[in-house]
DNA sequence: CGAATACCTAAGTAAATTAGTCAACTATAT
DNA sequence: ATATAGTTGACTAATTTACTTAGGTATTCG
């Protein structure tokens, strides 16, 4: 599991997704403009998503990408995963280093750390989020009327808590 | 937050120390050849450790680094924090891209999320790791006889409840 | 056709990591 | 006391990796 400005990236782009998701297919060129990020990284980006099967695509003009399935069932770890596309992780593959000595045991401390977060973050979809984005855009108008608190967020008790 | 290799390497090595700390001051050399870090490396990580008040150096032979207070007093995210000292982490601070639009929201969301993975990590120290590798040193030995569920994770039911 | 868009490949910039040098400090041996 | 060796401390540079930008090609719609 990293956590890095391309997955922040990612998630912010996947947001925005969301957010327009009435509108239809939703271009890279207005999520460039609306989140300040480079119409070639988007790009890049939703290369790596596509090939995830997090977003679906619809070339020529009116065209753009669209959530692949509901925002409740795309989750934090999903995109962040599908960016970074770790496959090493582990230092410790083949090589002789690491034979069950401290090594081993530190990388597995890490590791197990890495894989408690991922599980965080596999319990947040990006429904929660817009969930949250409304009780702030609620909030901010002093008219807290609906207090959404998503389902999903269930098994992640810090985000409902932070709501 | 951010969390990346750099920060593992760190937290590695804190590891290493407090997993020495019996033996007086810890070497960077010893360190470098247990964990697979370059020595440079680790030089430069512990000047910022330093500088962080999280270790304490002894200069000249049998000299090396030392935990600054207790393995329960030292939290992951403190030395995540003490390596990466990330001061822009938000990127709209003076620019004009950013009046309260989307842009924000979603920046404020990634940010939450972020200080949420930061709480979480405030709540793990070095001795919860230390712990949980002793539990896992015994069940591999098949000689389960002390379950060392610490204290100060408390405040962390994941980890808790996967040791 | 022509414009809007996804899709692809390469090049450039920034950050992380490794490598190396030299000085300062301190315990130990001489 | 003096020398010697192990060690941190503070740099600078080279290398590798991550991130960002640039430019092109292919597809679809009006």
């Amino acid at each position: 599991m990293r956590l890095t400005t391309k997955g922040r990236y990612a998630v912010t782009a996947m947001l925005d997704l969301a957010l327009h998701k009435d509108q239809g297919p939703v271009s890279l060129a207005d999520i460039s403009q609306r989140q300040a990020i480079s119409l070639s990284y988007l790009e890049q980006l939703f290369a790596k998503l596509r090939r995830g099967s997090l977003v679906s695509s619809v070339r020529g003009p009116g065209g753009g990408y669209e959530l692949q399935g509901g925002s409740e069932s795309i989750f934090i770890a999903q995109i962040v995963d599908a960016v970074n596309e770790s496959l090493d992780s582990t230092k410790c593959k083949g090589a002789g280093d690491c034979q069950g000595g401290e090594t081993c045991l530190t990388h597995y401390l890490w590791e197990d750390l890495s894989e408690q977060i991922h599980t965080f973050l596999e319990g947040i979809s990006l429904a929660d989020l817009v969930a949250k984005s409304e009780v702030k855009r609620i909030s901010e108008k002093q008219d807290r009327k609906h207090l959404i608190v998503s389902e999903h967020a269930e098994d992640s008790r810090i985000l409902a808590s932070s709501i």
